[in-house]
Formats: C-alpha cells, structure tokens, sequence
DNA sequence: ACGTATAAGCTAATAGGTATAGCCTCGCAC
DNA sequence: GTGCGAGGCTATACCTATTAGCTTATACGT
C-alpha cells in the first residue's frame, strides 16, 4: 500500500481544521487519523500523543494570535492600536475557535518553545499600549485587564453565554470603547479615592511605584538562570 | 449488603467536590462513584449519564452564583456594588473552581430550569447595576462588559494565565475600579467620538436609543410563547 | 408481623477513546 | 540492487460511559 506521506506539520495543521470545526475539547485522534488517510496509531509516528497534539496546536495559535495582534497594532497607537487589536482578535477567534481556544492554554514553565509563544503575545499587547506610557505594574495591569476583558467576552460570546437578542457586536463596540477609554486615564482611580476627592499625590500611592527600580526590575529579563517564575503573562 | 442510601442530591453535591479538586473536565463518573461507596453503573439510578450530571451542577452552581452576587450587592449601590461583586465572585471562583467553572455552561433554551439559575445571575447583576441608572440596550451591554471582564479575569487566573510575579490582587484591583470608574460614563465614547470632540446630542447617537419602545421591548419579558430568543445571557 | 412491589444496588457486556508492542514493507542512499 | 530505517499496519490492553438484566434491601399496605 502506498504511504500516507505524513509530517507532524501535516497533522497538526489538520488538527487545527478539526478543533474549528468539533471544537478543541472534541478534538480526538480517533477523529483526525482518517482525515488524514491512515489509522489512528500511525499518527503516534508523528506526534507523542494528545497532550503532545495539543500542546503543538496552542504552540502555533500563539503564534497566530501574536500575528494578528501585530498586524492589527501595525501603524496604529492607543486607542486605535486597541481598539484594532480587539477587533482583529474577535474575528479571527470567530474564524477559528478552535485554534483561539488553544491560545489560553498555559505553558509548562519548564517548556521554552511555548512560553516563547505565550511572551511574543505578551510583548505585542505590550507594544500595542506603549502610546499609553505606562510603565512598571500599571503596564502589566493594563495588559492583563486588556487580555482578560478581550478572553471574557470572546469565551463567553463562543459559550453561547450571550443568549439575549440584544445585538452583540454593539456590545463588543461598547466594551472596546470603554476599555481604550479607560487606559487614558490608567491606573483607575479607586472607589474610595472617587469618593474622597483629595489630590492625587495624597490619594494614589500606586503611581508612586510607577517607575520604581523594584517595578521595573520586576519587569526585567535579567533574572537567574533557573528563575522559579520564567516570564509568561496573559 | 447494605445500600449506600444515594440521592440525587448526595450525587450531585459530592460531583461538585470532585470538579472542585480536580477541575471540571476531570470530573468522571469513574471518580466518582468510589467516593460514594458504589459502582459506577449504579450512579445511573441517579443521574441519566455524565452529561446529565454536568447540567445539574451547573444549575446549582449558577444559583449559588447568584448567591454569591445577591449577598455582595446587598445594602450596596453603584460602584460599590460592583466592586462587592466582583470581589465576592473572584473569591467565591478561588474556593470552588469546578462550580464557577459549570456556571459558564450556556443552557440548551429549551431547559427552563437552566434558563431560570442563568437568568437569576443576569437580573442580579443588572440590579447591582440600578444606581448607574441605565436602560434598554445600554443595560445589557453594560451586564456583558461586567461579566465578560469578570469571566476573563478569572478563568485566565485558574489557568494560569498570569504567570507574571506582578501581583495578581492588584491587577484585579486595577480591573475592578477601572470597571466602576467605567460605568459612571456610560456608554463609553467612541475614539472617533473623542477625537472629534463635538456635542453629545450629535456624535453620541446610542443614546438616543437608550429608552426608545423598542430597546425596552427588547428587553420585556413579553414575548411570544414559544420564543426563539427565550431570555438568558452571559 | 408478613409479603410484596419497587427502587437501589450489582455483574457482565458493548462501544468509543488513548496508548503500546511488534510486524511488514516502501522507497531512499549507497 | 540491496539494505535498512521510517512510516504504515494489526492486535491488544486499559479507561470511561452506557445499557441490559439480575438480585435483594426495604418501605408499605394489609
């Protein structure tokens, strides 16, 4: 019999095809092995296994999503980098769920590959805020409450969480306008500085860290060789 | 030899311990039924099947949720009541993340049951939402950017997501008075809006809208028998 | 108290999924 | 052309879910 003519790269690009179309949970190698035209142990000469399968799927989503969060933020600053870069992820996680699913994945500390694919993320949003002149926490915060508010409304809107007939794609509009919005004027004042009114000096330590040397050499890649905490974020 | 004396209810409640342990994909009838001092097949005289047992723990799980919600908004407005829920939930999530994870679950519209737990979550929020004084579509969108920040935060948490030594309490501060400050303005400019800076009543048409006859119609409960949008959301 | 219907438990068997072992052979390197 | 390694296969084992059909504890009516 003539051979399949397989590569890991073959299949895991088929895999990625069947996570959009069943959904990453549903993904099986019982359902991949005759999209590819052989049985399923033949795929163990490719690819380890199904953790090893998903593992190279959100490898390459990563990767992807870094893309279109570059390609969105290209040329753009602020608000407009922002407010691109949630558009562009929204439609591409609607193109393809499956592969955006594997984006959230954490990486295993110890695996470089894929904590390489979780930073280039990282660094792009980060890029994409720098307009903002955060520095220090405050940049992380942002990023984080960027990638959380973005994750949310994508994961929810994926679980069919929005079941009401109200339109959302005004909802998406709203969240991305309240979000760009809300990094002019970040960190956020806290209820109890709103309601205090005193100035700002006075009521907000948390900028006084901005740009301490204990924020930013938090930030900072110089770290020991086996750091307990590799950089990995959002 | 003596019986175990199940219910559905001990089935259900010690599933939620297990998904609670060792996450809510990893919840198996096989896991399961030690735990209740039976073989698997007999957890059939309990619960239809695997599926029929995630649906009952998301039904409690979103009423406990709603709960959870209840008591954090109870006696609080506004911001406060934001803030008191959001915290509330983050920690409620921290102590039972198999529960707030089956509170994602988007229910089968034809499950009255299901459809009520996720809709007594949504009217909650929206009622700890009162002070900001919104209506019609500007309600719900509001709803979706709170639950959809929430979701994000927390389910990026619980996945490791934020594997940063930035401390993740304060980035949830950060999110949580940012959403609060957010709501004071609500809906939010758009950037074209904020660019071009001209009179609300012109470059803010959503506002019209606010309490226009359809939006509140939208929102009614009265609708026809048979609804193919029955009520539920995120 | 007793007898019985029923519900609650059991064993056994089936169907899918993951994974490993070990064989067979295509097809390239030389 | 031949040798041999990579890529495919069958067979098998184990895990989870589910169904069928049996047994018996126990609640309840008399």
């Amino acid at each position: 019999m003539p051979r399949a003519g397989l590569t890991t790269q073959r299949v895991v690009e088929e895999a990625e095809q069947v996570a959009d179309e069943v959904g990453l949970p549903n993904l099986t190698l019982a359902a991949l092995a005759p999209r590819l035209g052989v049985r399923m142990p033949s795929l163990y000469k490719h690819v380890a296994g199904i953790d090893a399968l998903r593992r190279l799927l959100s490898i390459r989503a990563k990767q992807e999503l870094a893309d279109v969060f570059a390609r969105a933020a290209a040329g753009r600053a602020g608000a407009q980098a922002v407010t691109a870069m949630l558009y562009a992820t929204r439609a591409w996680a609607k193109a393809h769920p499956g592969r955006y699913a594997a984006t959230v994945r954490a990486p295993d500390p110890t695996d470089d590959e894929e904590v390489a694919a979780s930073n280039a993320i990282l660094d792009i949003a980060l890029a994409g805020l720098a307009e903002y002149r955060l520095a220090g926490d405050d940049a992380i915060d942002a990023v984080r409450a960027l990638r959380a508010t973005l994750h949310g409304f994508i994961s929810l809107e994926q679980a069919g969480g929005f079941g009401l007939p109200n339109d959302v794609d005004r909802s998406f509009d709203r969240v991305t306008a309240a979000l760009a919005e809300t990094f002019t004027a970040w960190p956020p004042k806290t209820e109890r500085e709103r309601v205090a009114k005193v100035s700002s000096t006075l009521s907000r330590p948390s900028r006084r860290d901005r740009n301490s040397p204990a924020a930013t050499a938090r930030r900072s890649g110089a770290r020991a060789a086996r750091d307990p905490h590799p950089r990995t974020d959002g």
